[in-house]
DNA sequence: GATGAATGAGCGTTCATTCAT
DNA sequence: TATGAATGAACGCTCATTCAT
């Protein structure tokens, strides 16, 4: 037995972590058993079938989704609002790997996490737009920056962070994640002031 | 039949898209067969398994990668490199769309696909830094620009793309080929000059 | 269902039979689970692959072989002790059949199975040698006996027997063991004495 | 290209060879085709099926049968009798050994050979029973010796050391052929006289 | 006379899922 | 609530055989 929790919370837990390693398909029902603990045929008392566990995880994913674009508040303060918005990126999509990598791996087969991964993406997107755009008409942003095309690179450098970080877990490549949110992060929005 | 090609190429031709839309292991050999025309034996007559087929389409990968690497030559005009630079990442990724999302989703079972894609990236980025830097010493460029890091922001930001591009086939995520050379790109080079 | 034994008896049971008439490669997973009585895939429930039902056996086997050395205990009764040795040697080698001709028949395949049958040959042939060795010493055989050459015919011989019941099952060539044992093995024994 | 002879002379050889070690099932017409160094389908130029490779072999050593029998013509002399016998006998087997091997191995697919064997082994104890009661009723041989055990017997060891040559190629089990017939069947001839 | 390309049947094995207890 | 036994569909792969050249 993994450890003391419910049954179903450890049958999650399990199948999160296998999905890192081993994806969708490479999870198998017999794997999760064996690391949760139980008898393969207890997952389907908990489970309606295998994709049943999937929906689980992806039902709280879109919960946190929802929290977590709710609590991203720019302030005004294009570092800070920048630093703010790709820590919570980070910290959602770190919180809901399995769920992200399943979207980015198996989109074809399950593209309606496909969906969610991307919804997120466009929603912090506009939400950084929208503030950026309230700020250059108080004249708080210059402008001549252009807001949006900025805001796409903003967004597809720390996509691109995340998704080295995930697919190649014990690779050098990825920045660290105060590294990049001191270095990287701080320097992309001094271009902007 | 598929098409006019040797049937080696069908199969090969076959299993690069399949790849894309279900992995490595949703592409079983029927699937392949099915698609090339041939009889799922066949297969096995050009290529001594399944993953010969992969291994095939890596080798290509490694020469074309020499050679993309190599075609690289920064001509010291920082837009102009930029742009050339990404746009040999794009096209040879593009190219080698199923190596690059084996080595993407299945990094665990390919250690050594994931390997490849990953050197693809640091040679570009050191190919960058060398000429930056060089640019820097001899003046062109500003002693203030933060060359390493604004190149790393750089890589993931041409990554996260290629990924959203490939991850997400049929999204509008993604911003195309042209329009992110002319606009992003562009825009990123703007402040490093 | 073949009969009310457990499924792993009855797999068991299938494989041997099935192999004294198809030898090991014949002897498809499919026949075995249809001849037990149960579906293909349940066979790798109960064994790791099908080379698992045979070391299954083989075990027995080994455990059995010990037991059969241990029981061929010469009382010095030149006779008695070699329709004693034959009896044995057929009653083992008859109950483990299938074991006794994978040896046989698949030894380049299974090379240690084919130790296995050698060395009881070896060790039933030591037991007669030392106690036979014994009695010459103590003039209860004449010292013109030739022990070894004598005990390697006699080997050769049920052995010779064993052979021809086991292959060729249906024939009429070998000699039924009763008759064998009456007749046979005593004419052998009267020259020694 | 293994040597000079014919091709189908090479493919005969070449089956021959293989199946001592693989047995008829293991012996795959690549495996063939590949000794006799000629394309695989070749084989079907030559021989209907795989099993009309085997069919040739079988004529040949029913030929050659029938030839061995009428060669074995016992003189009278017990001793030199049983050992012409043996050698014959062995000579034979040796010359056909992958025929015998199949026979003894794959006796169920293949009765047709099976049944050859025996006859072989049937034709020659019949020869020496025969000679061996002429005689006994010319007295040259004492009318207390059992002729038709002791046949038996004989037939049983030079048939179970054959066997033990065959089956275990690497073994030191068996009886070398020049030992065999100087100690073993001189011994054996020794009680009957 | 021989080849190389291709096939279809069958093999051992894995997997998600069901069912009786 | 959980288990252990069993299943059927599918998988990667091998093999003897066919056919056009």
């Amino acid at each position: 037995m993994a450890n003391n929790n419910t049954t179903e919370e450890r049958l999650l837990t399990a199948f999160s972590d296998l999905v890192l390693k081993y994806g969708y398909r490479g999870t198998t029902t017999k794997k999760i058993a064996d690391v949760a603990g139980v008898n393969e045929s207890t997952i389907f008392r908990h489970f309606k079938d295998k994709h049943g566990i999937l929906n689980e995880l992806v039902n709280k994913y879109l919960q946190d989704a929802d929290q977590a674009a709710n609590d991203f508040k720019p302030i005004g303060d294009i570092e800070l609002d920048l630093i703010q918005g790709a820590k919570i990126y980070e910290t959602f999509t770190t919180t809901h790997r399995s769920v992200f990598l399943i979207g980015l791996r198996e989109s074809y087969q399950f593209p309606e996490i496909a969906d969610a991964v991307r919804q997120l993406q466009q929603r912090f997107k506009k939400i950084l737009v929208d503030k950026f755009t309230e700020m250059a008409e108080s004249g708080e942003i210059s402008s001549t920056v252009d807001i949006k095309n900025e805001t796409d690179n903003f967004v597809l450098m720390i996509f691109g962070n995340v998704v080295l970080s995930f697919a190649y877990t014990d690779a050098e490549l990825y920045i660290p994640s105060n590294q990049f949110l001191e270095n990287n992060v701080r320097l992309f929005a001094s271009h902007l002031k």
